[in-house]
RNA sequence: GGGUAGGUACCGAAGCGGUUAAACGGGGCAGACUGUAAAUCUGCUGAGCUCAGCUCUACGGAGGUUCGAAUCCUUCCCUGCCCA
């Protein structure tokens, strides 16, 4: 028989590091009911599998999630498989490219596959919500947008921001915050989990489920991290991502290069920082004997941990030490053996075919202005050229390292010596 | 349906017949510096070559005018706004 921890014990962990929790009063009762009932409240959090590369940004709602699931209540994740093939209005002026069914399928298959790094197993159910909105008829779909109005839409920030800017606007893209309110009614969600910049469709939910008579939903609101760059929000666009499947070496480096004032917050929010620990180190930061650094290689350690297990954040920091500390090379470096038709070959040619340089030209760039070295020297001609007859290490920038060999090969009939 | 304003490189935005591979800003990359892959400063930022030079591709698409077009003309596509 399932047990739930107190009102008080529950609500404290879920309102830590929320936003908004609307309304409150709502969230209580259902608590209370669910102790009572012994039964658990149903947590949905869509998701968009048209972007399947996870980032920390989505961690923090991910967090959330499974703090709900640790509390016994069951999370249901909805893959936006139907909703996809929409593709949720970004704000930006283009609207963009439609997935197909499969597309998305796959997509949601590697979504899951990621957020399970976060997500407990157990009291975790996948739905897709093509199951129930691929189902809808066209008088369905009216029928639901007669529920809401044009108005009400427009109050959406970025439909608002584009309409009055006289950007486009396409119709599909003002239904999807409806698709997104059936998935509430289809699962009778008690409560939604989403990033602040989600509020307005979560809301929407509430009305939809009330207006096919069911018991709204409680929103919860948690932040959007910013990026690395610690001014605009974390995102692939902006490339100021750090994804659950980067290597702990980048996963580490990336947390390093965050500015110091997100210390705290990634703390918090993409290490999972508890309240006692975050107290402390904010103290921490207040001191003036107290280096920044040390908070910042704790933060990253904990967030490598988190995707590549303990032992990975001390060898990520021993690693970072290395590079940046000694400008050492690392342990373990990528080893690359290129067919070549002769050993010595352009140094240009290498760091293309080893795409260290996207083009030659770059190649060129790069060599001009110093910044490739071979086995530790540093070359300055572009015309150089680099024997591969045996390893040689190559470093483009500060952290691209690659060990290259050649391997001859004979250019008539193609077959190998050595 | 009528009128009108637009579509420029990764993004924003200049240019409106030649000196424009296209100002400027952001972004990205490299170098110096640093606790740091932060901040700051400097440089670079379409591609290929027999590389201080040459060639090719590029200003929504397709044609045309011209010695020469992102810039002028025709036409098509896309978008905003106003009117119906």
């Amino acid at each position: 028989m399932l047990m739930f921890p107190t009102l008080n014990e529950q609500m404290d962990l879920i309102r830590s590091g929320a936003v908004e929790i609307i309304p409150e009063d709502e969230l209580i009762k259902k608590i209370e009911v669910s102790i009572k009932k012994n039964k658990p409240l149903i947590i949905k959090l869509g998701c968009d599998p048209s972007k399947p590369d996870l980032h920390i940004g989505h961690a923090v709602v991910l967090h959330k999630m499974r703090q709900f699931q640790d509390l016994g209540h069951h999370a249901i994740l909805i893959i936006g498989d139907f909703t996809g093939m929409i593709g949720d209005p970004t704000g930006k002026n283009v609207t963009r490219p439609h997935l197909t069914l499969e597309e998305t399928r796959i997509n949601g298959q590697t979504y899951l596959e990621q957020a399970t790094m976060i997500l407990s197993k157990d009291r975790l159910e996948v739905r897709y919500n093509s199951e129930w909105l691929g189902e809808m008829s066209f008088r369905d779909v009216i029928e639901l947008s007669a529920k809401y109005t044009v108005a009400q839409l427009l109050e959406r920030d970025d439909f608002n921001i584009r309409y009055k800017s006289g950007q486009p606007i396409s119709v599909h893209e003002l239904l999807y915050p409806l698709a997104q309110a059936m998935d509430s009614a289809a699962i009778n969600s008690d409560v939604e989990l989403g990033g602040t910049d989600q509020k307005f469709n979560l809301l929407v939910g509430r009305e939809i489920q009330k207006a096919y008579g069911t018991e709204p939903q409680v929103i919860l609101t948690m932040p959007l991290l910013e990026g690395t760059d610690g001014v605009e929000k974390m995102s692939k666009s902006y490339n100021n991502y750090i994804a659950f499947n980067d290597t702990p070496r980048d996963m580490f480096g990336k947390v390093m290069s965050i500015p110091d004032n997100m210390i705290l917050r990634f703390f918090r929010y993409g290490a999972r920082g508890t309240e006692k620990d975050i107290k402390e180190m904010e103290e921490q930061l207040k001191s003036d004997s107290f280096n920044p650094r040390d908070a910042k290689v704790r933060t990253a350690k904990q967030i490598v941990a988190i995707y590549h297990g303990v032992e990975a954040g001390e060898n990520a920091l021993a690693e970072f030490e290395k590079i940046f500390k000694n400008k050492d090379v690392p342990d373990e470096i990528e080893e690359m053996r290129l067919d070549v038709e002769s050993q010595v070959q352009p140094l240009m040619d290498v760091l293309v075919l080893t795409s260290l340089a996207p083009s030659k030209k770059e190649a060129k760039r790069l060599i001009e202005q110093g910044g490739v070295t071979v086995d530790g020297e540093r070359i300055g001609d572009f015309r150089a050229e680099i024997d591969l007859s045996k390893e040689r290490l190559i470093k483009v920038g500060k952290r691209k390292f690659l060990k290259v060999s050649g391997n001859l090969i004979d250019k008539i009939n193609g077959k190998m010596y050595q």
